[in-house]
DNA sequence: GCCAAACCTTTGACATTTCAAATATCGCTC
DNA sequence: GAGCGATATTTGAAATGTCAAAGGTTTGGC
């Protein structure tokens, strides 16, 4: 029934011979990625069985719930690591869905804002409430101890790669 | 340097009120996806530029690299953690490029098995060897002794989750 | 006021992604 | 040896994703 056979997939044999010491940033990388990619399907698939929304979707709203005013476009497009162009469609199917509203304002026509609805902040609140359930569920098994240190530790990883951009990321 | 005012994405705005030790969990899962994601662009744009390969083809061949004598697309598609239909295309561009064989053994008419063409080889050796490094730089001011440590928490993480999905997924 | 540079969004071409349905083949039972 | 269920891949629709180029707008220098 389920299209995706077995799951416990692994990214990580890639590596394999990494045990010596050597690679050892490859092999993390290999962890993470496989990690981030399991969580996000299992994400994926609940928010679509219980909600019928995307996680691109969710993503965006939980942008925009932050933001009651609305947010530009390009605002949008930074904080959640998502192109402009992609934006755009994103949005246009939020509001075709009558979740989000597009809005240019008054002092510069360049700008597109979009904003919850008020459908979609009733909808937002009830995924994200979901949503942080279904993680703390997955993360069950992992001692809080443990969840504050990675979080902790993943902070220096992103600092360091922040830091070692080629393309000119800054703001 | 922080992260917070160079342009660092922050998907982690989401949570905001989760400094008093709730949703810890859900604070995990954002900065760890912020991160991968963050990882994930850079290693694309890099290898787009100097190798002129998408992402996706880099961990298909990976693979393939490990497999001379190649792989059924059912397991191509476990391994990379891609739906079926999604190896099909990605198998199919890769052939038209030459980089990549497919071929049907005598036995079972069903199977369509991948393998990497000389060319392929080639190619891909490159790329991990550059791959490898661009993670190292990436990762330089992180103590190896941290990236260890992540990489076995990570897995606990990987553990806990691979046994909290709701579709049957188990080997 | 004018114009060039800078800014914001959209568009278009293409690749990747999922899901579900369709195809094709094999293995087994009767 | 006909057919049924299981297996393996492909196909098609829709969404997401990147990138580069094109469209409007605004701004600043003159």
């Amino acid at each position: 029934m389920t299209e995706s056979e077995s799951a416990t997939v692994d990214l990580e044999i890639i590596v394999q011979g990494a045990q010596e010491g050597k690679k050892l940033e490859l092999r993390l990388w290999l962890r993470m990625l496989s990690t981030t990619k399991l969580i996000s399907q299992e994400i994926r698939r609940r928010l679509r069985n219980e909600f019928g929304a995307t996680l691109p979707q969710f993503d965006l709203m939980a942008q925009l719930y932050r933001e009651r005013e609305g947010l530009r476009l390009g605002e949008l497009s930074k904080r959640t690591m998502v192109t402009n162009g992609n934006v755009t469609g994103l949005v246009e199917r939020l509001e075709t869905d009558g979740l989000v509203l597009r809005v240019t304002p008054d002092g510069d026509r360049r700008v597109t804002v979009a904003k919850l609805t008020a459908k979609g902040e009733t909808l937002f609140s009830a995924m994200a409430t979901a949503h942080e359930g279904w993680l703390r569920d997955m993360m069950a098994d992992v001692d809080p101890e443990i969840v504050n240190e990675l979080w902790r530790d993943i902070g220096l990883v992103k600092s360091s790669v922040s830091n070692h951009l080629s393309g000119a990321d800054f703001d």
